[in-house]
DNA sequence: TTGTAAGCGTTATCAC
DNA sequence: GTGATAACGCTTACAA
């Protein structure tokens, strides 16, 4: 029925001016008390909607900020985009979701999209595919505030907010240490991304804190899968010492670590404790609960909202570069709970 | 460095006018090739971006379509936006996710935001709170084209995909009955909404067609969640005769039931079969796995999102209503599987 | 083939 | 207080 309403359309009704209209829609206080109100009742009899296109081009903020993530359809991503509208939305702002499936022309594709759009500001936690970050900076050479969450480039001046993937994996392999295990592998995934890096390096820390020998072929780095975990205890089964246990930087990789362990008859974790890493729902609903470390993805987006909002709220040029590291917590279950 | 370069820019460099320049972006057929190739190589060095918000004031198409659903953090609408958001991408559409938190206040004024925003299009799983249709209504009005996935509204000319819920409750029921159970009960949520009022008619459906008596204390509501599932458990372990089948709408409930019958010593599936709704990650990543209702939220999210394509291509006022009804899936697993 | 100019819906800066 | 007008960056008849 109603085409497009305009502030133009209101003001032919009222035979007064646009202006004036606009005016009385943004409680400007240089305008009567009358024909505020007469406009904002034929506005909402006419059944205006402000054109926020409008609104957006002429003040250059859309009000929008664009979230880029491999994949929206895990636990932890959704988590977070969820932690992060729920910040941004009381603020006014609208959040575009981009997913990069873990490929680089995407995210490049991605930013650019996002940049055309004149979005706000964007927060990334970057692909695996990301090498280089010239596209990265075309974003801070435009001043588009650019926030990394849990997987980030070291870029000078962008703030960040991550886990501490390195003490991630010194408590797991402590725990495991501390529960009387000697012969901990480590089940890692791609290291060329810091997350498991990070972690890996924790793992070989707490051994050589509590004075235990590191060994290379300990050490198995495999896909995100739950497929690629049977496969590595299939791998560990034909090497010499089998482990008294296994910590996974993967909830999926332990998963199938535990199915394959069970279905070669091993007793969890009598015989192997096994850990993951993610906190992933699954872990602590299945019967056999999994020991994993939670990542917060909650406080981490919720966290890297509110240092968007510092970041365009402080109206000066001064750059406020945010370093913000979570400790991730430990949760003990199952999978790794001897009894004494 | 480059603060905002505009097609004025590239015009003023080039000395031609912005109107070539335009042209030349846009794959005008009215250009030399030349002035073209000159304009995107400039383009290019001076790391020119499109304003689309410019270009969809101009053109009343933001190419972006805004996503309304309850909570981003269940895997069923996550599965669901990353379906949609994967089919939509190609096209050149971005997604906006709005969550309504199941508040009725949440959701108008999503609405109100996605048509101040100028979306090309509204795909929406409409909240328990959702009661009169007033607000879709003015969606319609604008001609906005508006979508309905899972949760649906009956108006007449909206398109909608949904599956057969009626259908999902009747093949779990008639699936216990063929299993041999005779005492079923059914564990339902707010039945305010179709989709669990339908799964209700169907459990009464497929008990009288298989000349089950029904009764009505078999029928119990409870809210989504574990612990309601076993509070339910509990519940009936009070009443005269327990039942050797509990058929629920949630697959949370279901897995509260679960805990809680085993807590209580009942062998699952010899005593109790259970089966589940949603077909959610973990009732098949259980060592105990669950039977689950499927409910293809990735096909969902891809035809809402082909529905929603056609109806914008479509140029001419012809109104396509589409009500599409997927089929649901019965995965059967160990909670219901008895070795016969 | 290219230039000119109007307009998309707002808002801000002037005047009055 | 209110009106007129320019401007945000882009597209597109209409001219040339």
């Amino acid at each position: 029925m109603d085409k497009k309403v305009t502030i133009y359309d209101i003001a032919k009704t009222l035979e007064i001016t646009a202006a004036t209209v606009s005016r009385a829609l943004n409680n400007n206080p240089k305008i009567s008390a009358k024909t505020r109100e007469l406009v904002l009742e034929t506005a909402k009899k006419m059944n205006y909607k402000q054109n926020r296109l409008a609104q957006a081009l002429k003040s250059g903020k859309s009000n929008i900020v664009g979230v880029i993530i491999p994949k929206i359809n895990r636990t932890f991503f959704a988590t977070i985009i969820k932690a992060i509208e729920d910040e941004l939305y009381p603020h006014g702002y609208h959040v575009i979701i981009c997913q990069t499936d873990d490929r680089i022309e995407r995210e490049i594709d991605n930013i650019d999209t996002l940049l055309k759009a004149q979005v706000d500001g964007i927060l990334i936690s970057i692909s695996n595919a990301m090498e280089d970050a010239s596209e990265l900076q075309r974003v801070i050479d435009k001043k588009v505030p650019l926030i990394f969450f849990d997987r980030k480039k070291e870029l000078k001046g962008i703030s960040s907010v991550t886990i501490d993937d390195f003490k991630g994996g010194y408590i797991a392999t402590e725990h495991l240490i501390n529960s009387g295990c000697k012969q901990i592998v480590h089940i890692t995934c791609d290291r060329s991304l810091d997350i498991y890096k990070d972690r890996c390096e924790g793992y070989k820390k707490a051994l050589s804190d509590y004075k235990i020998p590191f060994r290379k072929e300990y050490v198995i780095e495999v896909k995100n899968t739950i497929d690629a975990g049977k496969e590595a205890v299939k791998k560990l089964k034909k090497s010499d010492t089998f482990p008294d246990a296994i910590f996974s930087a993967s909830d999926y990789v332990a998963l199938g670590v535990i199915q394959e362990l069970k279905h070669k008859g091993y007793k969890i974790p009598e015989e192997v404790s096994v850990v993951g890493f993610s906190n992933e729902p699954f872990t602590s609903l299945m019967e056999l609960s999994i020991t994993s470390v939670d990542q917060s993805p909650k406080k981490m987006g919720k966290i890297a909202a509110q240092v968007f909002l510092e970041q365009v709220s402080s109206s000066s040029e001064l750059k406020i570069e945010k370093k913000i590291v979570l400790t991730p917590k430990l949760h003990i279950r199952k999978s790794s709970l001897k009894m004494k």
